[in-house]
DNA sequence: CTGCGGCGTCACCGTTCTGTAACATTCGGG
DNA sequence: CCCGAATGTTACAGAACGGTGACGCCGCAG
């Protein structure tokens, strides 16, 4: 099973050596120039990260990281910045957007496969922790249905739990209401999606002090904290 | 006396490399690439484990796992998933499908030989309880179909035994009524998973004061408390 | 055939959980 | 600095859930 790199640019050479880099480096990269393509791509073939341009013809490479960000089927997925400037990326990288890294162009391919390779470990470990969850003071067993703060022991009703673990495991990368409502409540459910915030608001509760690592994104979603 | 390990994966390279570390580790491989005789072999050889890729040809991994779950003669076996994306076990895991553990593609050998190992101790450490469980006051003894409350020997009906034991084997984990329903009554009757309810509450009539072990976690299913 | 114990199902009820709406607050853009 | 949108809070009614008592069926022993 290959892993897939969605590469969204429209420079031709960036394009030739990021390919040859990216093929090298074991990756199947998929190239477009075009922003709403690459959505409808990154719908269709899930890939499992995106290098996305800042700078795009047509459509805004912010845009395009937005609704990416929004649309429950590819929520999850690490997304990399390319920009020119680097001064732009601040308020990009935790805030609005919920872009999982930044790199600077000119770039070196080098450096960039090496930041793909972190994002690709990183949301590989967050999932597979498989039973026991531990993050900072927040210990989760999944298969006793336990949580702990410290030593202390909450007491968290299926959903919240449901939601806790969901989290947990994609830490540090933002899930937007819809994909929470998607993987916590299930496929069909017609649910408003302000109900995820009134849970948020629940768990925050019994966290106490530890809801510091429950993230909101304003405009996008909630995140669990990338570090403990 | 061999442990035997059975794979079931559609790709050469990975079945090479995983055979030869799996010798090193003193285990005795088996393999084929199809769901169906995958569990034929299952019925047969009786492995002590089974490492089961979700992406086959065919039949998918998850109607494998969910025929081994329901079949008596392979339900206890420990399986460990393989797949692509960590993405798809989020929803997975939990207590759909009942597979113990899982690891991502691509993978180290070395860290599924490790969980392999884990997996392995850990239902050897069930099954060793085998005859004779005592938790806190309540001591089971199998073979003779007897259980005792402190001194006070306690009569329960076969049902009713059976219900106790699978708890008390698996203390401390959380038990969904249809887990309970597959592994107490069997796989092929369709009966309304409120009768656990029932049998519960009879359960801990008969047990009385260490009736508190039996606990209720909301929304999920029954545990047997960890500790006595 | 009859009484009995075991079992699965049902209905009812108190409790807890949950989704939603309404209101308050914060944030960010203009 | 102000306004609108997004999020945080609060309150509440209906739904969901689990405990419980009752009932009828069935196999079996007397």
């Amino acid at each position: 099973m290959k892993t897939k790199i969605l590469v969204v640019d429209d420079e031709p050479d960036a394009l030739e050596i990021l390919g040859f880099k990216l093929r090298e480096a074991g990756y199947t990269p998929i190239f477009t120039k075009d922003g709403n393509r690459a959505i409808s791509i990154a719908r269709d073939e899930r890939p499992d990260l995106i290098v996305l341009d800042l700078m795009l013809p047509e459509v805004d490479g912010l845009e395009v990281c937005k609704i990416l960000r929004r649309d429950p089927m590819t929520a999850q997925i690490p997304i990399i910045m390319l920009t020119a400037r680097a001064a732009e990326m601040d308020r990009v990288l935790g805030l609005e957007l919920g872009a999982d890294d930044y790199v600077t162009k000119p770039f070196s391919p080098r450096e960039l496969v090496i930041r793909i390779r972190k994002q690709l470990s990183k949301a590989r470990a967050g999932a597979d922790q498989g039973t026991h969850l531990k993050i900072g003071e927040i210990a989760i067993d999944v298969p006793r249905h336990i949580v702990q703060v410290g030593t202390r022991e909450i007491t968290l009703t299926a959903t919240e739990f449901r939601l806790l673990e969901i989290l947990a495991r994609r830490r540090g990368r933002v899930q937007s209401r819809d994909r929470l409502l998607q993987d916590v409540w299930g496929y069909e459910n017609p649910i408003d999606s302000r109900t995820v915030d009134t849970h948020m608001r629940r768990l925050r509760e019994k966290l106490g002090e530890a809801a510091q690592h429950l993230e909101t994104v304003r405009g996008v979603g909630y995140r669990f904290s990338a570090e403990g």
